[in-house]
DNA sequence: ACTCGGCCCGC
DNA sequence: AGCGGGCCGAG
């Protein structure tokens, strides 16, 4: 009898440590980058049961030799703190519910606030709060829970980074003893298995009660990945935390169980510059030639002159604006070159996105969409205009009379309100001409035209007598028609207006109204003096 | 000269 | 209470 009793407590021992091996095993699996959390001070018999796993893990590839000394051995480390029965104690491993953060905090929703700044630090709303629903925080006891009396959550912040360390900020608000730091909550997992964090605040310190901060929660003995060895105060990132979930179970019998820490994402201060959320307000332009260099002023939230860049991107392609750190006005306006679009040849316009990132940690603004407009050797119409002017025989008076005052002069400095004013660009200023010169039409066919006239070859075209037979009725063909090109696009049928009715003022005007505000007049003035 | 930390204040 | 703007001396 006794031999056979002795039997069964060792084929009790050797299952026990069996499954321990799997559930271990298991558990490595599904958190391969969390470190192992040591036996808290209190440690109760599970964890320090479960810390002599490597030895039984032998038992399953070795001998029966090793099996008999591997078990002895198992059976002297035992402690005698253990006094629940094998069986037990596995249906109690099994049975371990695990904590789970169910809804994440939002990663930039607040500031961190100051002692000084009295009242309340704000709450930390959950990853997927918005305006119209709010949501907390939250966490979930998941997995068996049947013999679990209660639960105690004990929330502390932690460095962002691994190994996660005391973060000397607080937190404040609903359950946070006054000048702990710390949350503590205990709830009835039967009730409710999940528990959200309602008012939760993050209090920062100053960097000279960083320390003081530190000592206080050593004291409180809360350090949940057992860090303290690793110390390294200096570069404690101040402007980004984790929630770091303890929890403790109270069995039915009133044994204690922690379970492994659980750290939430990381959630960082609104108001600090190196990871606050990048946001473009407005941009003096929104178009350009696909050839790039256009000069653009940008309005944005505050960035670090040396850790943003703006990206132009469609589809694969991705190209940067180009500025030197001295382009970023006081942290919250950049002066930048558009890059050249990737396909110089396009013949309609191209819209892109652009964004403001962060090189350090590759965050990105939302996107606002810039348009590239097809590359026009004489953007300014500049030749047109001329042969325009002299076909018609206007006189000198035409050009110089209509004086247009540029609002920004080349070489000023424009002022903040000229930023916000907005001129048009040169494009805006062709389409402009087109309109008025072909009102029936709309901007993009003026646009189409003009790119056709100024495709070598094209008038060509004209001049095929093949060609003369597949015009629409309503073209003029008549016999000056295929002689005298360089005038059809002011006499040569419907597509092309017809100035002869304009007198001389009303051209003027035409001219003038389609060149306001360009401030590419002097430009045009060079050329025709030239 | 510029940026940041800490603080104040008003909506 | 909660939030954002902004001031200003220190770094």
């Amino acid at each position: 009898l006794l031999s056979v009793m002795f039997l069964i407590l060792i084929l009790n021992y050797f299952l026990t440590d069996f499954f321990f091996k799997i559930i271990n095993e298991h558990r490595d699996q599904q958190m391969p980058s969390l470190p192992r959390p040591p036996s808290p001070p209190s440690g109760s018999h599970l964890q320090s049961q479960s810390t002599n796993v490597s030895k039984p893990r032998l038992v399953a590839r070795g001998t029966a030799c090793q099996v008999s000394v591997c078990l002895f051995r198992n059976m002297m480390a035992t402690p005698p703190s253990c006094s629940l029965p094998g069986t037990e104690l596995l249906e109690r491993v099994l049975e371990r519910p695990t904590l789970v953060v169910v809804e994440e905090p939002k990663d930039r929703g607040m500031r961190f606030r100051y002692e000084c700044e009295g009242r309340s630090a704000g709450s930390i709303l959950g990853a997927s709060s918005s305006e119209s629903s709010k949501t907390q925080p939250a966490i979930e006891i998941q997995g068996p829970i049947d013999h679990i009396k209660k639960v105690k959550v004990t929330v502390s912040l932690v460095t962002k980074d691994i190994p996660h360390r005391p973060h000397p900020h607080c937190l404040v608000g609903k359950d946070c003893p006054h000048s702990s730091g710390i949350c503590v909550v205990t709830f009835n997992p039967h009730v409710n298995r999940r528990h959200s964090f309602a008012n939760l605040g993050i209090q920062c310190v100053r960097r000279k009660e960083l320390e003081a901060s530190l000592q206080k929660r050593r004291s409180l003995n809360i350090d949940p990945f057992q860090t303290d060895l690793s110390r390294g105060i200096e570069d404690i990132d101040m402007n980004a935390v984790r929630l770091c979930f303890q929890c403790e179970l109270e069995w039915e019998d009133g044994k204690k169980d922690c379970l492994k820490p659980v750290v939430s994402k990381p959630i960082y201060d609104k108001k600090a510059t190196t990871t606050s959320q990048l946001k473009i307000t407005r941009l003096n332009l929104d178009r350009g030639p696909c050839t790039g260099k256009t000069e653009v002023y940008m309005l944005c939230d505050k960035v670090q002159k040396d850790d943003i860049e703006i990206v132009f991107r469609r589809d694969s392609w991705k190209a940067n604006g180009e500025f030197a750190q001295t382009d970023v006005h006081r942290q919250v306006g950049i002066v930048f070159k558009t890059p050249p679009y990737q396909d110089q040849n396009i013949t309609e316009e191209v819209e892109v996105s652009l964004c403001l990132r962060r090189i350090s940690d590759q965050m990105e603004s939302e996107p606002v969409t810039f348009i590239y407009s097809p590359h026009n050797p004489d953007p300014y119409e500049v030749k047109r205009k001329r042969k325009i002017k002299s076909d018609m025989s206007f006189t000198e008076r035409a050009c110089t009379s209509g004086k247009v005052i540029s609002p920004n002069p080349p070489g000023s400095t424009p002022s903040s309100e000229d930023l916000l004013r907005a001129p048009p660009g040169p494009f805006q200023g062709e389409a402009c001409y087109m309109e008025a010169q072909c009102p029936n039409m709309a901007p993009d066919e003026a646009s189409l035209i003009n790119q056709l006239m100024e495709m070598p070859g094209f008038m060509d075209i004209f001049s095929d007598p093949s060609f003369s037979s597949s015009l629409p009725s309503g073209f003029d063909q008549g016999p000056e028609a295929s002689t005298t090109f360089t005038n059809m696009d002011m006499n040569s049928g419907p597509y092309f207006q017809d100035f002869s009715h304009y007198n001389d003022l009303q051209f003027n005007m035409l001219v003038n109204e389609s060149q306001t505000a360009s401030s590419e007049m002097v430009q045009v003035k060079t050329e025709d003096e030239v």
